[in-house]
RNA sequence: GGCCCCAUAGGCUAGUGGUUAGACCGGCUCGUUUACACCGAGCAUGCGGCAGUUCGAUUCUGCCUGGGGCCACCA
């Protein structure tokens, strides 16, 4: 008695895959590659549920063409380098970055790394992903560092990557840049301050929410149309509080519904502020730190924290007549999502890809893509046609990968690091050049900041295509067919990438994207905020790898998946079912018999009296009328299964393929030959133990896909040792069998399903078991229809005769 | 403010210019124990609203309503 469980069934094959190199990718093969961009996931401690259920779509369409014959370069990568790792970390080990030498807190990421993501990437084996784990990278090991600090040498080769001081979000509680992902809306309570500005001695009143910035203000704007305004169009206002007089200027952007339609413009209280900066050649004048403190500027006001030196600003207006009304309003601000602090804009110098020339070419390269859905390329179009700024790559941060470059430390002239000496680490290494090119100095500092990790990540198609050493094969392997990933990050990582694989390559980095939906938890996206989410840890203990991957093709590509915790028993039951069947089909004495925990396979020794095992014919005996209409259903199947398949539609093809086992197989089939496999002849045996055989592999390998471990389990139980492969996962994709055709034969099988139907519901009605000996009547033509399989008919429905009638009759016995 | 997606039984969903609109979970009525009670058979309940196109609309178009999302703005 061996006691098998199906979490231990699963982690058996898990095994058996990685030893037998089930998945490996081989550069020698003669068949057509199909690569994939796997999306690497943020080292986050443990696998989010909506990673179960994208990473298993994607792997039913590459499990697919596996076994559609191609070549699957199918790598797997994990993303973690940055603020987010930074952030785990620091939660983790209790410590922050700041406090510590940048040294130590590098060593302190690497470590944690180490240890968290075998285990991080443990819980995608778990799920039966099919990546090729000797494919394997990271975005910050040196490999990743030296493609991405190679893309900024091409880049800067190009012309494409320019260094300027301007101004980026930042959060002043932090005291750090921020990404524009690591911010959010809040709606925060604020006040409408109307202030006295003075024209030539008259007074003008501007609304403002941001007092403390009046010793930033460099101008004045109103609307072109605005006629209230028309008159002051080159004249000075004079700032309140701040002995300086700032022009008045016309711009659309200011609105004249708003407040009293004239504004102030601070460097830089918002985007639109520095838009005017650039727009209109503003200077530029900082009145908060990066401390998040009044810089001297602000006067008596310096050192002061923006909410005091706001409240001692109004203090002072009011003392001196110079603030006319106030009014509590609710509204909008960017706010750091971690502390919720409102973002700053602080000037610095950063480092930017140019890209705002290329808004049409990014149109048209979007085009070239193949989007599976069509829609989703709406939000690439959208985001593309917004685009405002070009790229900040740089982040004043610690664990990421470094810039290579230097200043040089008499004319910040900056000297780029040669291709041959990547991957580099400016602070460590010094500079294959001797001396600065425009002044001459030899003396160097190293830039600190370290590349946002979006720069990085968008070399996927590269991290993990270099890892194949051959040139050739390298071709062979990029453009890649498919990039899957999920439809929050198109604006971030598909963009980025294909921003990168145009720049670089000059074409697009796939020919493909399958964009994948959210999981929603009672109609809610799920997020730990809100506290509705669900472990698949815990699901996958509890129902199996395959069930939650059952549960997951049930939703269309590009749709959310509302997450209820039943579909995935179903993807159980399913499981437990086909065992069952199977166990049928050959006879065997392995017996499933779950328990109320369902745990539980176990041998059992009922082998005997239970006809031959089914012998393996290879060749197709003669075949009864009934097996011949089964398998002409499975043709039908195994067509439209491969053709949803075709089309990504992998949601349909599981609809097919199950419903087939679970109705036309299971419930009907099997019931229609039970009698023929316990008493029938030989002949009779033989033909029906060909259509059980052949219509469960086709099952299987349609569902092995979905259900990598139980189909593998019955096929290495039953079938590998006549198929000969080493699992089902490289077994071919079924075709169709070749079998006689009539015209009539699917009226015959409806008609076959339709009686039995019928005759079960009478027996349903007079509350009797469907077992029960029956005289059956049908019309003749329906007896002519059935004349061929008026054998099984009987058996199957228990009737003693079947006579000629005017309509369908069942009399009891 | 711009754009996108969705709307089918109590819940979650499939699907179609003419169909008895199909599953699953749940409900109800039964049955079964020689593959399977995580089973089998049967029953009941459904196309958000208004207009248009059409011989015919749940399906196509427009508007409305409701839900979800992306982007922008937020003096």
């Amino acid at each position: 008695m061996v006691e098998l469980g199906i979490n231990a069934i699963e982690e058996k094959w898990r095994r058996y895959w990685e030893k037998e190199g089930i998945y490996s990718f081989n550069p020698k093969s003669k068949k057509k590659v199909y690569s994939i961009d796997t999306p690497p996931p943020t080292v986050s401690g443990e696998m989010h549920i909506g990673h179960a259920c994208s990473y298993s779509q994607q792997d039913f369409i590459v499990r697919y063409k596996r076994m559609k014959g191609f070549e699957v370069f199918y790598p797997f990568g994990t993303d973690d380098n940055g603020l987010p790792t930074e952030r785990l970390v620091e939660k983790r080990k209790g410590v922050k970055a700041r406090d510590m030498s940048r040294e130590k807190f590098i060593e302190l990421c690497m470590e944690f790394l180490k240890e968290e993501r075998p285990k991080y990437i443990q819980d995608w084996k778990n799920i039966g992903i099919s990546c090729d784990w000797n494919i394997l990278y990271s975005t910050i090991d040196s490999h990743s560092r030296r493609i991405s600090q190679w893309s900024f040498l091409d880049l800067h080769k190009k012309k494409r990557v320019y260094r300027k001081d301007a101004p980026s979000m930042w959060c002043p509680e932090c005291k750090t840049g921020v990404a524009q992902v690591e911010i959010k809306d809040k709606e925060v309570d604020s006040t409408f301050n109307d202030i006295v500005f003075k024209v030539e001695g008259k007074t003008l009143i501007i609304a403002t929410t941001r007092p403390e910035l009046l010793p930033a203000c460099v101008a004045v704007f109103y609307h072109p149309s605005d006629k209230r305004y028309k008159k002051l169009k080159g004249k000075m206002a004079k700032v309140p509080l701040f002995d300086m007089e700032v022009p008045i200027m016309e711009d659309e952007r200011a609105d004249p519904e708003k407040g009293t339609g004239i504004v102030m413009c601070c460097t830089f209280g918002d985007q639109t502020d520095m838009e005017w900066q650039k727009a209109h050649n503003l200077s530029i004048k900082m009145a908060i730190s990066e401390e998040g403190r009044m810089t001297e500027l602000a006067g008596k006001y310096k050192g002061m924290s923006i909410k005091e030196a706001r409240k001692n600003i109004i203090n002072d207006l009011k003392e001196e007549g110079l603030l006319i009304k106030q009014e509590p309003i609710k509204h909008f601000v960017n706010v750091h999502e971690r502390c919720g602090t409102p973002i700053e804009f602080i000037k610095s110098k950063q480092w930017f890809v140019k890209y705002l020339d290329l808004k049409k070419d990014m149109l048209k390269w979007g085009e070239e893509l193949e989007w599976h859905p069509k829609f989703m390329k709406h939000r690439y179009d959208n985001w593309v046609k917004g685009l405002q700024w070009d790229w900040l790559i740089s982040n004043q941060r610690y664990f990421g990968v470094p810039f290579p470059v230097w200043y040089c430390k008499k004319c910040d002239e900056p000297i780029i690091a040669e291709e041959k000496q990547l991957p580099v680490d400016p602070m460590k290494d010094k500079p294959f050049a001797k001396k600065c090119s425009k002044c001459g100095s030899s003396e160097f500092v190293p830039e600190t900041d370290v590349l946002n990790t979006w720069f990085t990540s968008s070399m996927t198609p590269q991290l993990s295509t270099y890892l194949i050493k051959d040139k050739e094969v390298q071709k062979k392997i990029f453009p890649m067919d498919l990039r899957p990933q999920a439809h929050d990050i198109i604006t971030f990582w598909l963009f980025n990438t294909m921003v990168k694989s145009r720049l670089h390559f000059g074409k697009n980095p796939w020919k493909h994207t399958a964009i994948s939906g959210f999981v929603t938890l009672e109609g809610e996206k799920m997020s730990k905020s809100k506290g509705n989410v669900v472990r698949p840890r815990e699901v996958i203990e509890k129902y199996g790898g395959d069930a939650v991957r059952y549960w997951a093709s049930s939703s269309k590509l590009g749709e959310d998946i509302n997450y209820q915790e039943k579909d995935v028993l179903s993807g159980k039951k399913f499981v437990v079912k086909m065992l069952n069947a199977a166990n049928f089909v050959f006879m065997t004495s392995r017996f499933l018999k779950p328990d109320g925990n369902l745990e539980g396979a176990q041998e059992s020794t009922k082998s005997d009296k239970i006809l031959d095992n089914l012998k393996y014919e290879k060749k197709m005996p003669k075949i009864l009328e009934s097996d011949r209409l089964f398998l002409k259903e499975l043709n039908k199947v195994i067509t439209s299964t491969t053709e949803a398949f075709e089309d990504f539609n992998y949601s349909k093809a599981k609809l097919e393929a199950d419903g087939f086992f679970w109705k036309t197989f299971a419930d009907n089939y099997l019931e229609i030959v039970k009698y023929r496999i316990y008493n029938g002849t030989t002949e009779e045996k033989a033909s029906a133990g060909y259509a059980l055989y052949q219509g469960l592999l086709a099952i299987l390998k349609m569902m092995a896909p979905f259900t990598p471990y139980i189909t593998e389990e019955i096929y290495q139980q039953h079938f590998s040792k006549n198929e000969g492969k080493k699992s089902i996962h490289i077994e071919e994709w079924p075709i169709p069998l070749k079998i006689k055709e009539n015209k009539t034969d699917d009226e015959v099988w409806d008609k076959l399903i339709e009686v039995m139907t019928l005759t079960r519901q009478k027996k349903s009605e007079a509350k009797k078991s469907v077992k029960v000996e029956i005289i059956l009547s049908l019309p003749k033509k329906d007896l002519e229809l059935l004349d061929k399989v008026l054998g099984d008919l009987k058996s199957v429905l228990n009737a003693r005769e079947i006579r000629e009638s005017k309509e369908l009759e069942v009399e009891f016995v």
